[in-house]
Formats: C-alpha cells, structure tokens, sequence
DNA sequence: AGCATTGGTGTACCTGTGGTACAGTAACCA
DNA sequence: TGGTTACTGTACCACAGGTACACCAATGCT
C-alpha cells in the first residue's frame, strides 16, 4: 500500500506555492486553509509541514516568489522597450504601453498583487515579511526613479512633478487599477489606467 | 449575580464595528476572530450573535458603514471646496488639496480602505457584499465624473483623456497611495499621490 | 550491494474559531 | 404588569493550525 506519488519535491512545493497565491488572492491568508491546499495538491498534513516549516514560512515564499516574477517581468519588458527605441523617455513610453497591451490581453480580471494583499493583513505575519513586501516596493520606486531621472536629464519637465512621488506613482497606479479592475469586475480599468498614467508622463516631459 | 453592564444596545453594535474595522483592515477579515472581538468590547459570544446573526453581516455592517462614512466626507469636502471658489475646476483643484492636507494631518498612516481590504478576499463573502462593494466605487466614479464634465464644459481639454478613465484615477490614486503608504510606512506618500494627481488635472484643463 | 537522503504517509493529540441551540434574566418602557 | 431589548450561560459540533513522532519507499551516491 501506501502508493503516493512521488514528485520531484520541488514540484510539490511549487504546486503548493500555485495553489496557495490564488487562494490567498481570493480569500485573503487568514481565509486560506493548509487542509484546502493540501486537498489540492493531493499531499496530507505532513507532506505540507515537510516543505513549510509553518504558515508564515509560507507566506514568505509566495511573496518572495512573486517579487521575483515581477522583477523578471519588468526586466524583459524595459528590455523590449528598449530595444525597439534607445531614446529613455520613448523606451519608457513603449514600456508602459507593452504593460498595458499585457494587461488588456489577460484572459480574465486581473489576479491581484500580492503586495497590496499581504498590506492589508500585515499583523498577520512576522516582521520579516512585512519587510520583505516594503523592499519590494521600495524596489520598484528605485527602478523607476532611475528611469525617470535619466528622461529628465535629456527632456527637461515642462511640469514640475517630484521624480520620486512620480516613480510611486507607477506603482500605486498599478495597485489602484487592479483594485477597481477587481472590485467593479472590468478588467479594462487597469489597462486604461496604465495608458492614462502613460499620457501623464507624456505631458510631464513633453508637453503634450 | 450576572451584572453586566446594560448599554443602549446601538452603542454595543458600534463599538463591535468600531474594533472590527480596524482589526479587518491589520488583519484581514479571515483573521479577525469573533473572539477577540468580543474580549475586546466585553461581551460573550452570544452577544454577538445577537447583534449579528453571522460573520458576513458583519461584514456588510463593516462595509456599508464605510461606505456612508466615506460619502459623507467627500460630500463635505466638495461643499469646503466649492465654497471657497465656485469654479468648478478651481473648487476641484481645491478639493484635491483640502483631501491631501487631511491625509497628511492623520497622525499615522492611513488606516487602509476597506473596499480595497474586501476585495482582495472576495471570496469570502456573499455576492450581496461584492455588489455592495462594487456600487461604491461606481459611486465614486460617477461622482468625479459629473465634476469633471462639468469641468471639461468650461475648460476644454489640452490633453485629450478619457474623463470616466480620469474620475476612476482619483479611486486608484488614493487605493495606491494607501497601499504604497502601509507597506512602506510613510504616511506622506499618500498625500503627495494625491497632490501629484493634481498636477496632472491642472495639465489636464490649464495646459501646465 | 548497501546506505543515506529525499519526499513523503499515518496516527495521535491539543488549542482556537465559527457556529448552533436554547433557556434564562435584568433593565427599561408603556 | 407585561413585553421588548440586550444580553448571559451552558453545551455542543466541525474544522483549522499546529506539534510530535514513527515509519516507509524510491532515488542517488559510493
């Protein structure tokens, strides 16, 4: 007897990791039970504590994972940007157009961000997942105010914006048009917002 | 024996909604437990169930509390604002700056939105809820709509934007500021959200 | 071929949480 | 005096998050 499966176990782990980030999307983690993961995956309650240690540890790996997916997914859509135009502000432009288009092609409403998530139950978990979610943040203002400063040396603003609340703004763009993409059950919000932000920085720098 | 305190019985009510709005929004609403609740305003469980027969009304008790609480203060703003000045792009110009001051009055961060904290668990209720959810920030959307193409009708636009698109960035500017604010604990990222968002409706209808 | 490692299972047990059911009761209001 | 309001108390249930082990089977290394 005792014929189960046997996985590569990082296999098992990244099916957990699957299973656990829609769940957590929908229902909140409080709301997320071990024993409906474990029902999904097919493993028992040992099988889950062999890999996670606790539920905050977890939670650490699915905002870990997550930050790094999105990290990629900025890395190679700056990279196409910028291959079809060297020019930064018009790198920058066709970057925010391609997100746009990526959203707006997605079959359904956005999944949701795991960072907006995982803000709104923080007292939830330890100190080093909350740090780990502010890095991830403070990332992205990082990556995008150094961009936006590069525009700003060669397209003097014709509007005075603070570069750094201009960077977050990126961000908080991103996470408000998930939320209303979500609440009101239209997945072009989102997109629409990434285009109208996209317009912004057009006036910012160009004037137009 | 059995002395317990006698309250007006509304007044328990607000007091469970009271610690519950702030518990939800660090929490989440699956990790708000019943229990504390109760610990926390001193009753029995028994007594919640009284004023609430289940935990999802609670929630929309929570829900539809904010929501007239948020109207009511956008209400007041507006009539501030348009006091002040009754040009309808100056009185929104104002109303921006009047939001941003308050936000940035607040002795800590915002406390969060709970139309935001509600649908990143929306599995979690019933549909009546993520209707109630989703009406609200139709209200807001058709609220900053009117203003805008009240606006738009005075000052025709140098920057063609959509105005539905522009009424809905006022939402997700805010529901971002919030979340970049939470994570990262500066609560001044959401006032400058607030006021950048005004710049770009000053570049919008005034061209600078 | 032997042995450790990896990736689990199974059993038992404990606490806390959401929820149901219902009887009782003290205070207030007409 | 009697009904309504605002609870308390008791008993019970299933599920959730853990903890603590002992056990086992397939894989990989030597």
């Amino acid at each position: 007897m005792a014929e189960f499966q046997r996985r590569k176990g990082s296999e098992t782990r990244d099916l957990i990791l699957s299973f656990a980030e829609s769940a957590v999307l929908e229902k909140g983690f409080g709301g997320t039970s071990i024993d409906e993961l474990i029902a999904a995956v097919g493993i028992t309650k040992s099988g889950f504590f062999y890999h996670f240690k606790d539920k905050n540890e977890l939670a650490k790996a699915l905002l870990q994972q997550y930050l790094d997916r999105e990290e990629e997914l900025f890395d190679r859509l700056f990279e196409r940007a910028d291959d079809l135009n060297d020019d930064p502000l018009h790198g920058f432009l066709v970057f925010l157009k391609l997100l746009a288009e990526i959203l707006s092609d997605l079959p359904k409403t956005h999944p949701g961000c795991l960072v907006s998530a995982f803000c709104y139950q923080d007292q939830l978990f330890s100190s080093e997942i909350r740090e780990l979610n502010a890095a991830g943040v403070l990332r992205w203002r990082q990556r995008f105010l150094e961009r936006l400063e590069l525009i700003a040396r060669h397209y003097p603003p014709k509007i005075k914006v603070d570069m750094s609340d201009l960077a977050d703004m990126v961000t908080g763009i991103i996470e408000g048009g998930i939320v209303i993409s979500r609440s009101v059950r239209d997945k072009d919000v989102l997109p629409q917002q990434v285009l109208l932000f996209r317009r912004f920085v057009r006036s910012v720098f160009l004037g137009n």
